[in-house]
RNA sequence: GGGCCGGUAGCUCAGUUGGUUAGAGCACACCCUUGAUAAGGGUGGGGUCGAAAGUUCGAGUCUUUCUCGGCCCA
């Protein structure tokens, strides 16, 4: 009569989470149990998967795109760990470089201290407290977010042993000979004196001065365009002494036409590109004029003009080259060429034998090369060489226009293309770029897309600047020699310096004394010491070999990289060509790359637009498997959308996620008893119980399917759905009555007790790397052993005869005879007949097939009504056609089944 | 401006070589239950598949253009 001849649900596994609370407990508990170092004592000599981590600046909080890609990294590392492989993952940082440096000199602006009295060791100790304090903030954020891995022998760039190992493979390129000093204009920014790399660079609106200037013709062969000038545009005037050719393009169609406003220009003729004239003429401001003759591009070849500053000293030849780049977008056909300050230009010009030189010193102002103008800041040239050119009569006009233009990211300075010493490793000149496209061929990428984009980079990127007029880096281990200006390339001398940085670190480079580097072999009065830096993408590219290489517990190459996609251009790709220009391959068997986390609606998050979401809120308010779930059912390989309404989403389904654990373990009490699948007799079971292990088998198999391509949203996606519709509204709910009102030692309940077990383990297992902190909560609950994890296990494995083919779709058909039922008995409950299904009794009339079917089965065990009949419909339409009714009699007080004679399992009792 | 990728119900995602009325779960609405209870069950509504044009007997799927968004580059 009471509850106590039920057997209802018990458990200590809350419904509310509190994962805020609970998961910094759970963290604890791995670190004293030393879960970490228990996966490898215990997966010794297992096959290994290594995930190489690239390695996050060490500066600033994470965003949600470090915790996406943290735990997307934990969650694989995770699913190959519980695959019974020893799957390692050693957490880096990424040190050196210009944006610590930038923090330093904050500081230093803060406190008015001049950056150029702090002796560069000095600054550089600040720089690596700097980036040291910034690990220890990133460790922490990252444990929050249940990432399991080495952390306390964790890998930077700024190590001692990676400083030594960076110089070894240098070394590499400097002995092959790939490594060669060039004079090119990189991107310079005069406010950092530096040579920026492109992911320093950023794209924002400038207002340039812009110039329409004239130069004579001075030599050519065609008679027409004798005493012509050419006109041409620019948005750098600061250039124009440093113009060296002048560019054509011999597709387009050129005008000579003669101004005849009342000008300075009066009779001059000029020549501007067809399409461009009626631009020209207005920006000019000119009236009055006369086209005398069309001519071809072509005709420009060989043509010589003299500089506009010729009177000045100027009185080098300038030729006019043709060149594809010229374009009739802007401008006036003719492009005015300075090879020490565009990459087009230098381009151009070296292959006329024409070199660019320094003009521009690293302060910016102009040098000896630069006639009139010497130490004029180029920021202020402009009006001075706008005032030159009105003086030689060459300035047509000027203006301002505000377009898109290169800035530093870190100042936001505007930065110019300058000519300087750097030094480069070639693409070419030992078949760097056809090693690295065969490696791209024989790296696996998910998503598949990701191959053809680093691939179109490696095919047309330009040789690789190395090196960095900066301090906070690893110095090139360069020495020229001041006798034959030689690099000084001796691999005892290489090994030398890098043992002396093992146990110094690089600081010692600048220590003033080189002697000691050389050894006895050499002396350094003899020799130039570089004071450069390696670029930071050198470094992060070096990890293979001081972190894969180097450790025991690794292996070279690592199974996967996995990164953001902009790291197609960044790490996946520095990786690729250190390694390649190396050891002759890529040091990645495959690479994943994911989108950017985006807001609700797709666009960025930004701080002017407020959709900014921080991993900290996510934790404080859902918890960190919430965002774990979030990251397991985004399809990663587009941009992934957050907001709160998303996050409420997945938290809601995470609640049910958590009720079905609930429910099991109330069923159960708690006591958790492994079963040994292969001992299961699964003839013995009742139908329904085998239809479930048919159902976690096929699960399992699509499982395991969708782990290996890593599509972790289809995989969650299935879990869930099982959860839902499979466990919860069916099987769940049709075993509450045995559960609950069969006596506890009947066969129909153990059945069902050894199904709840075999599903607490599967689910467990399934959900542990997602779920990483839901899961080993009900473990430590379940589990005997209070040290074990559920971190620690494998996989399950189903038993073959699980799969049951026969069953599961015998077992399809019975739920369409229940969907009907669901419908009929609905109606009659909104038509307030019935109330629970209970109360229902249903008549159903099936065709032959399904009649013979259902005989075997108890329907209304099935539809949780209190009685059903069926009956053989012989019409041909209607397959299933099932009628409701009021069931008749008393309802048992016990299972509530209604019953006109005494209830068959309660009656007794009762 | 150029290259690449993407836009399927409010949300997260399926949609096989073009082939019936485009699917799932969640959310929503209504109902039931009160023995998974800040739970559980049932039923239902909701999409001109970013837009337009084209190829085809037939297009979410192929082509082109446009648009919006993202990454990279200039």
């Amino acid at each position: 009569m009471s509850k106590e001849n039920l057997n209802l649900p018990k458990t200590a596994f809350s419904m509310k989470a509190n994962l805020p609370q609970k998961e910094p407990n759970l963290i604890d508990f791995w670190g004293k149990i030393n879960l970490y170092e228990s996966l490898r004592s215990q997966s010794r000599g297992k096959e290994k998967f290594i995930l190489h981590d690239g390695p996050p600046y060490a500066n600033g909080n994470i965003h949600m795109g470090t915790a996406l890609n943290k735990i997307l990294k934990d969650i694989i590392t995770k699913f190959h760990q519980m695959k019974d492989k020893d799957s390692v993952y050693v957490p880096g940082w990424d040190c050196h470089g210009l944006p610590i440096e930038w923090k330093i000199e904050e500081q230093y602006k803060k406190n008015k201290k001049n950056k150029n009295e702090v002796p560069i060791i000095e600054f550089r100790k600040e720089c690596r407290d700097f980036a040291n304090k910034w690990i220890k903030v990133h460790k922490d954020q990252f444990k929050r977010l249940g990432v399991i891995g080495d952390w306390d022998n964790y890998y930077s760039t700024m190590s001692f042993d990676a400083e030594a190992q960076i110089v070894r493979e240098l070394g590499k390129f400097l002995k092959e000979g790939s490594l060669y000093k060039g004079y090119k204009p990189v991107l310079w920014s005069t406010v950092e004196k530096t040579a920026l790399s492109d992911a320093e660079v950023e794209y924002m609106d400038h207002t340039s001065d812009t110039i329409y200037v004239s130069f004579l013709i001075k030599k050519t062969h065609l008679k027409d365009l004798e005493g012509c000038q050419i006109i041409i545009w620019t948005t750098t005037p600061w250039t124009i002494p440093a113009n060296k050719a002048l560019a054509y393009n011999e597709s387009l169609n050129y005008l000579i036409v003669e101004i005849e406003d009342d000008t300075e220009f009066k009779k001059n003729k000029v020549v501007v590109a067809k399409e461009l004239l009626e631009s020209f003429i207005k920006e000019c401001n000119i009236e009055k004029y006369t086209i005398l003759k069309e001519i071809p591009g072509k005709n420009f070849k060989g043509v010589i003009c003299e500089h506009p500053f010729f009177d000045i000293g100027y009185n080098y030849d300038v030729p006019m080259l043709e060149a594809r780049f010229v374009t009739t977008e802007q401008g006036t056909g003719f492009v005015h060429c300075a090879p020490s300050h565009g990459p087009d230009d230098f381009n151009l010009c070296i292959n006329n034998g024409i070199k660019a030189v320094e003009t521009v010193d690293d302060d910016g102002r102009y040098t000896n090369h630069i006639l009139e103008f010497e130490g004029t800041h180029i920021f202020k040239a402009n009006p001075i060489v706008i005032e030159k050119l009105k003086e030689t009569n060459r300035l047509l006009s000027n203006g301002k226009l505000k377009h898109s233009y290169p800035h530093s990211w870190r100042s936001k300075a505007p930065l110019v293309h300058r000519a300087t010493q750097q030094w480069f490793i070639s693409m070419e000149s030992h078949g760097l770029r056809k090693l690295a496209l065969k490696a791209l061929d024989e790296t696996k990428f998910y998503p598949s897309k990701g191959k053809e984009r680093i691939r179109s980079m490696i095919e047309t990127r330009p040789d690789w600047c190395v090196s960095r007029q900066r301090v906070w880096g690893v110095p090139l281990p360069i020495f020229v020699s001041k006798k034959d200006n030689k690099v000084l390339i001796d691999d005892e001398v290489f090994e030398n310096i890098a043992k002396i940085y093992e146990k110094e670190g690089s600081d010692c480079w600048f220590s003033g004394d080189f002697q000691r580097f050389l050894g006895n072999k050499y002396k350094a009065e003899d020799f130039h010491q570089s004071k450069d830096i390696v670029e930071v993408w050198f470094d992060s590219g070096s990890t293979h070999s001081f972190v894969l290489e180097k450790r025991e517990d690794l292996k070279w190459p690592a199974s996967m990289y996995l990164e953001g996609s902009d790291q197609h251009r960044g790490w996946f790709h520095s990786s690729l060509l250190e390694s390649c220009g190396t050891r002759g391959r890529a040091p990645f068997e495959s690479i994943l790359s994911h989108g950017f986390v985006v807001d609700g609606k797709g666009l960025k998050m930004s701080k002017s637009l407020g959709n900014v979401i921080a991993p900290e809120e996510i934790l404080k308010k859902y918890g960190a498997d919430i965002l774990r779930v979030w990251v397991a059912a985004s399809n990663y390989a587009e941009d992934l959308r957050i907001d709160y309404s998303i996050l409420e989403q997945h938290a809601e389904a995470y609640r049910k996620i958590r009720n079905t654990f609930r429910y099991i373990l109330g069923n159960l009490n708690d006591k958790f008893t492994e079963q040994n699948f292969i001992k299961i007799e699964v003839n013995e079971l009742p139908e329904l119980e085998q239809y479930m292990l048919h159902k976690i088998s096929v699960l399992n198999e699509n499982f395991h399917k969708n782990f290996g391509n890593y599509t972790f949203h289809n995989l969650y996606k299935e879990l869930l759905n099982f959860c839902t519709v499979d466990l919860s509204a069916f099987y769940f709910d049709i075993r509450k009555d045995t559960l609950y009102c069969d006596d506890i030692n009947s066969k129909k309940r153990k059945s069902c007790i050894i199904l709840l077990n075999v599903l607490l383990e599967c689910l467990l297992k399934w959900f542990a790397p997602i779920l990483s902190f839901t899961t080993e909560e009900i473990y430590s609950l379940v589990s005997q052993n209070k040290n074990d994890s559920i971190h620690l296990k494998c996989f399950v494995k189903t038993p073959a005869n699980w799969k049951n083919i026969d069953i599961g779709d015998k077992w399809e058909k019975v739920k369409k005879i229940r969907d009907a039922a669901n419908i009929s008995i609905e109606s009659k409950r909104t038509e307030k007949i019935i109330g629970s299904s209970l109360e229902a009794n249903i008549k159903i009339k099936l065709k032959q097939d399904l009649f013979e079917l259902s005989k075997k089965f108890d329907l209304a065990e099935i539809c949780i009504t209190s009685g059903a009949q069926i009956e053989l419909n012989n019409a041909q339409e209607d397959e299933i056609k099932v009628e409701t009714s009021k069931a008749k009699g008393k309802k048992c007080k016990i299972c509530w089944k209604i019953r006109e004679e005494t209830c068959e399992r309660h009656g007794k009792i009762i």
